[in-house]
DNA sequence: TTGCTCCTCACGTCACGTGAGGTGGC
DNA sequence: TTGCTCCTCACGTCACGTGAGGTGGC
């Protein structure tokens, strides 16, 4: 099922992703599928990488941004240092989901304010026809 | 302050946005100034369309459905009916709204588990190296 | 003449979607 | 030969940002 290399029909099924969002990866210097021919199998560390970078994404991170961090989760060296600049922009992005957040919610009760309005302006329109 | 006829400039700072949005929802068909040789002349109406715009916006709509809506809000016969539609279609992005919201929190209590993680780490580092 | 504001192309951005046209192996 | 999957361009999408190069009136 996950054997050791992946084409790129299995790997769109198990992450649920385009052939066209693979190769865009690539392209972008993220994952570094091998090849045979023409044909792109994808190893576990494309695996590894593809999953973080899909976890980004649910966090709003760039694919540039997705992109630098993990090199530094590459070269592996220097860990903490590594670790410490991750955490610190990841704090960084957790303050914008929860302002973008807010942002949401004033806008959902605007909405909703709004639609009661248009609620009541139709009921008024029904009553004025009932007469 | 508020003249009858506002110049691109004056628009720009009554509404916080630049000279290009404005031209650009010109080119889209949402907003029809008038032209006094090159210069661009822009009414209350336009002034009213760019309020109702900018305030779709913050719902999500894209400026194609505001074109729709306004141009439905403008024919203004069969008010009834224009009202009953903006309301459906105001409904369905409420729904979408409050899904992303939900996606969105999920995203935040999610990234605050992984920071949790990485300060862990992170101490386990120091003391590490404290020994 | 110098500055200022306005204008019109038109290419760039971001993360892909969507054909068009071609290849390899069963 | 027909199908299927893979491939590589390369243009399209959305809402503008960003120069480049030119004009009008004080």
């Amino acid at each position: 099922m996950t054997s050791e290399l992946m084409t790129i029909r299995q790997m769109c099924e198990v992450f649920d992703v385009t052939p066209r969002t693979l190769r865009f990866y690539e392209a972008k210097e993220l994952i570094f599928p091998i090849r045979q021919g023409q044909k792109r199998l994808y190893t576990r560390r494309d695996r590894g990488r593809l999953k973080l970078i899909l976890r980004g994404k649910r966090f709003g991170f760039s694919l540039e941004e997705m992109r630098q961090l993990l090199n530094l989760y590459d070269r592996g060296d220097a860990q903490e240092e590594q670790l410490r600049r991750t955490h610190e922009v990841a704090r960084e992005r957790l303050a914008q989901m929860e302002r973008q957040r807010d942002e949401l919610n004033e806008a959902i009760e605007e909405l909703r304010g709004q639609l009661e309005w248009g609620a009541e302006m139709i009921a008024s329109f029904r009553r004025s026809a009932a007469e």
